[in-house]
DNA sequence: CGCATTTGACCTGCGC
DNA sequence: GCGCAGGTCAAATGCG
């Protein structure tokens, strides 16, 4: 729990402030002008020029923020009931219209929306919805909700900034460092990326998700960490030998529907221009799905099942006759889940293939349309 | 055979 | 300086 009110303390440093958000309004107006380069890596430091330009790790992602957390700022969403926020309908109080196509994004299931993304020196996860309530309130200047729906909070995403907040001296901080309960490595430029966790999509045996991005890359740990249930797990690119770009994923403590990933240090070269460096970041998991699912030892989440041969599979099916029953329940709910990840590939394969056309004719980004998780067509 | 993953050991930063 | 916990290394293992 200590580390809990040191994650507390780590994230609700702030907001934006407002210099931020006005500026940011018009360059979200603007954002096809934003973009007119075809290199994918301008992409990322030419649109948010105050916060994200000098570090962006080659993230697809990373200057990107989420236009609903500018509806908040802005204080055009609404304030009461989470109801607000995911209302299309044109009898809504809010005023959508001038953020232009935004209302899309006001769906709960637009991958995009749920987006957040941080630069901080502290790794840790924005995912938690006391928090962003604790960091949305007190804002110089801007009414913010007394009470953040806690839904909303969490499928929304929220954008925390150290930087941000230094410069704004916004008084949000509520406990002493000393306080945290959690150690730090040095200080170091990190981003923090908060990603709904595609189902089990890209998962491997051990039930791990890992979203798929453009960056080939390559797991070189995973560790327990202390005060969540879930693993770390360390992974470094391997697009390129000499690239020192890393990442950490992990699913939220307080949200385990949301995944946690921390970029640290940049690419040292472009994005993979062959196909071949697109497709699987990662190994892809077992076609079969394998319904057994026991012995797993918490820390070394090598909940990982062994992968067994087909010969130990047959020699366990004729074994286990009076499982038989049991076997097809679960492979039932295997196939459920199956069809789940199997949506959600598609969905992360579908983004790449997006990325990856667009970037070879050269043509702008355009978030708004990559991430429309609900018009995407699988 | 090459590459990715797993996992225990080791290293290092940080708080006390 | 010590201990804890996060981060990294590298050998073992598995898969295509």
């Amino acid at each position: 729990m200590e580390n809990y009110q040191g994650d507390l303390n780590d994230i609700v440093r702030a907001s934006a402030e407002p210099a931020h958000f006005s500026d940011m309004v018009p360059q979200l107006s603007s954002w096809q002008q934003q973009f007119p380069s075809s290199d994918p890596l301008s992409f990322s430091s030419s649109a948010m020029e105050d916060d994200y330009s000098t570090n962006t790790f080659g993230d697809p992602f990373s200057a990107i923020r989420d236009p609903l957390l500018l509806l908040q700022e802005l204080n055009v969403v609404g304030t009461g009931s989470s109801s607000t926020y995911f209302n299309n309908s044109p009898n809504s109080t809010n005023d959508h219209h001038h953020m232009g196509g935004f209302d899309d994004m006001t769906s709960p299931c637009n991958i995009f929306s749920r987006i957040q993304i941080s630069h901080s020196s502290n790794p840790l996860p924005p995912c938690d919805p006391p928090r962003m309530a604790a960091a949305s309130t007190g804002l110089g200047g801007h009414k913010a909700p007394a009470v953040f729906p806690s839904d909303m909070v969490n499928a929304k995403s929220c954008l925390i900034d150290n930087t941000a907040a230094a410069a704004a001296s916004v008084p949000v901080q509520i406990s002493s460092p000393r306080n945290l309960g959690i150690k730090r490595r040095k200080s170091q430029g990190k981003k923090v990326v908060c990603i709904p966790a595609p189902a089990a999509a890209n998962s491997r045996s051990s039930g791990e998700v890992v979203p798929s991005d453009l960056w080939a890359w390559r797991k070189y740990g995973q560790k327990p960490i202390k005060g969540s249930p879930y693993p770390r797990g360390y992974y470094r690119c391997s697009s390129s030998k000499g690239c020192s770009a890393r990442k950490q994923v992990e699913r939220s403590r307080t949200d385990p529907n949301m995944l946690v990933i921390t970029y640290t240090s940049e690419h040292n070269h472009p994005w993979p221009t062959q196909r071949n460096a697109l497709a699987g970041s990662t190994r892809s998991q077992p076609s079969k799905p394998n319904a057994n699912n026991t012995g797993s030892k918490m820390g070394s989440p090598s909940d990982s099942e062994p992968q067994k041969t087909t010969k130990e599979t047959i020699k366990e099916e004729t074994e286990m006759d009076d499982m038989a029953k049991q076997q097809l329940d679960i492979d039932e709910a295997t196939t459920v889940e199956t069809q789940q990840q199997q949506h959600d590939q598609d969905f992360f394969a579908d983004l790449d293939e997006i990325l990856f056309d667009q970037q070879k004719e050269n043509k702008p980004m355009d978030p708004f349309t990559l991430f429309d998780y609900n018009n995407a067509s699988f």
